[in-house]
DNA sequence: GGATTGCATCAGGCCATGCA
DNA sequence: TGCATGGCCTGATGCAATCC
């Protein structure tokens, strides 16, 4: 597909695109057959690179921005009072441009957000406004889902949608990528005789009749639209700057690796050798002795001799906080040998609570189970009785609109955000209960994969952290409401995004313009606050 | 038939709060 | 102040459906 060459030119660029010039000659099966087996290959590194290092044109003004974006960062660290200011430009910092973005619009934004700065910066409350501002450009281009099972019919709508995009593309990226669209375009008219002509089409109808016949079957070809009905939203509340580690260096948000769980096991077992805790028990996993020892770590509070013994353990743990090594050593310890949970233990975990409550600590004992284990087991026992399968129109909908509302309450009064940690800001956990047919990590994956251009899901990229500040804007969904309003490219590029759906990203990239969320998106990013309705 | 995608599950990290 | 606990959220991955 066109979009599946332009995305990885945009991004491969350059030796992509003199790869077509020079292969002019080839005949044109060869040609698609190198292209494939190229984009292939290059989709991972050559899209990643790409991205950080963008076209020569955006170059320019992202790596301007870039720097004004570092620049402020330091300033920031520097002066907290300045942080309204700074805010703006950090974010500006975050920039990586994108490679779909024009030229031309990029650099009228960019001389617009320049101007825009410059009067920001004299006037604080000026640039409180411009935040409020940001918020209120968000012109939400998403509005209520209507999901249509896709038919001969509608692909031959989706057909003339791709045409549309690909031209549309062609204006877009202007020289940029011009040869490889061109390629595209083969590939498209390619696609259109073979779906027009297929063989294939009888087999897609049955597919499709059964998919249409079981409510509870997959969702094939299932397309999420959108109405005419758009509902305008600000989001200023996740603009809101995170405090930046002080700790620097400390790893958040990062799993434990092997070596640090073993660094924590040894660390505990140097504790209790140095403070002559057990005896000379020569199988520290058997003795009485030592298991005595551990255990009294464990739980050191009952022991006040042992006041500040984790201080002393957790420097053994490069880069992770006392907190962080406690916690994990606690799994290490508490976490029974079998991870399956079996039938009678679930039973036992609701029958427990129906009794006594959430007493985690107490159960997770009874059973050998880490508390949290026990917890989450719990949770799940309850969300057992919820549905499971393909979503309907009505939960869609019900999603969406509470998505909105969650939005919308965030922008409008001062939500107290406990963890840090809602996944796009959004509370997932509040909108399941509302929801009441669907588990929160059920919501916020629909939510995050249905409701935003997959290509905001990026493999590569600084480890996710739950603190850092750039970290607001790196999830799909943030991405593409920043998007909706023009302001993806000023915000954290793909090649700074944390990966959440990472192991799949070259693959999602290689459909990026397939999706049409991806062509709404880009709809509304040519300035248009209105998004095209359904085909 | 291999590749892609959606969904569900399991595991665990961080935070706020309570308590001694 | 330091530990203990519960709450909430994220990451990784397997399976199955669907696509190409």
């Amino acid at each position: 597909m066109g979009s599946k060459n332009k995305v990885k030119d945009g991004a491969g660029d350059e030796g992509y695109a003199d790869n077509l010039l020079k292969d002019n000659d080839i005949d044109k099966k060869e040609k698609k057959k190198k292209r494939k087996k190229s984009a292939k290959k290059d989709v991972e590194g050559a899209v990643d690179d790409e991205v950080s290092n963008h076209s020569e044109q955006d170059a320019t003004v992202s790596f301007a921005k870039d720097d004004v974006g570092e620049k402020k960062l330091k300033k920031k660290k520097d002066n907290v009072k300045s942080t309204k200011l700074d805010r703006e430009g950090a974010f500006d910092g975050e920039v990586n441009g994108h490679l779909q973005e024009d030229v031309t619009t990029s650099v009228a934004r960019d001389e617009d957000k320049k101007k825009k700065k410059k009067k920001d910066k004299g006037d604080e409350k000026t640039a409180q406004l411009a935040l409020g501002g940001i918020g209120n450009g968000y012109q939400s281009n998403l509005s209520y889902v209507n999901i249509e099972t896709m038919t001969e019919k509608d692909s031959g709508k989706e057909i003339k949608m791709k045409k549309k995009k690909i031209n549309s593309a062609d204006n877009h990226l202007g020289g940029c990528a011009g040869e490889d669209d061109r390629g595209g375009k083969e590939k498209l008219d390619e696609t259109v005789n073979g779906v027009e002509g297929s063989k294939k089409s009888k087999k897609r109808k049955k597919t499709a009749d059964a998919t249409d016949s079981s409510e509870n079957s997959k969702s094939k070809g299932r397309r999420v639209s959108f109405s005419d009905d758009v509902e305008v939203f600000p989001l200023p509340e996740y603009l809101k700057y995170r405090k930046l580690n002080s700790e620097g260096d400390t790893i958040q948000g990062k799993r434990y690796t092997q070596e640090e769980d073993a660094l924590i096991l040894q660390a505990v077992d140097d504790y209790i050798l140095e403070h002559g805790m057990a005896g000379d028990g020569v199988d520290r996993d058997l003795d009485e002795g030592w298991k005595r020892a551990r255990s009294l770590i464990m739980n050191c509070k009952k022991n006040p001799e042992l006041k500040g013994c984790w201080k002393e353990i957790a420097r053994a743990i490069p880069r992770r906080t006392i907190r962080s090594t406690y916690e994990r050593a606690h799994i290490l310890y508490e976490r029974a040998e079998s991870r399956k949970w079996s039938k009678e233990e679930l039973g036992t975990i609701r029958k427990f609570c129906e009794e006594h409550g959430p007493k985690w600590r107490l159960l997770g004992d009874i059973l050998g189970k880490s508390r949290k284990h026990v917890k989450d087991a719990y949770r799940r026992v309850k969300m057992a009785t919820l549905k499971k399968g393909a979503w309907s129109q009505e939960e869609y909908e019900q999603l969406f609109k509470l998505v909105n509302n969650d939005i919308i309450m965030r922008a409008t009064e001062e939500k107290k955000v406990k963890h840090g940690m809602l996944r796009d800001n959004i509370a997932w956990g509040a909108i399941s209960d509302k929801l009441q047919t669907r588990a929160s990590p059920s919501c916020s994956t629909s939510g995050t994969t249905r409701y935003v251009p997959p290509w905001c899901s990026k493999a590569s990229g600084p480890a996710p952290t739950t603190t850092g500040w750039w970290r607001p804007c790196t999830t799909k969904t943030h991405a593409a409401l920043r998007m909706s309003s023009g302001m993806l490219f000023s915000s954290t590029g793909p090649e700074t995004c944390a990966t959440r759906d990472g192991r799949r990203w070259p693959r999602t990239l290689a459909s990026i313009e397939a999706s049409p969320s991806w062509s709404r998106c880009r709809f509304s990013m040519k300035g248009s606050t209105r998004i095209s309705s359904s085909p």
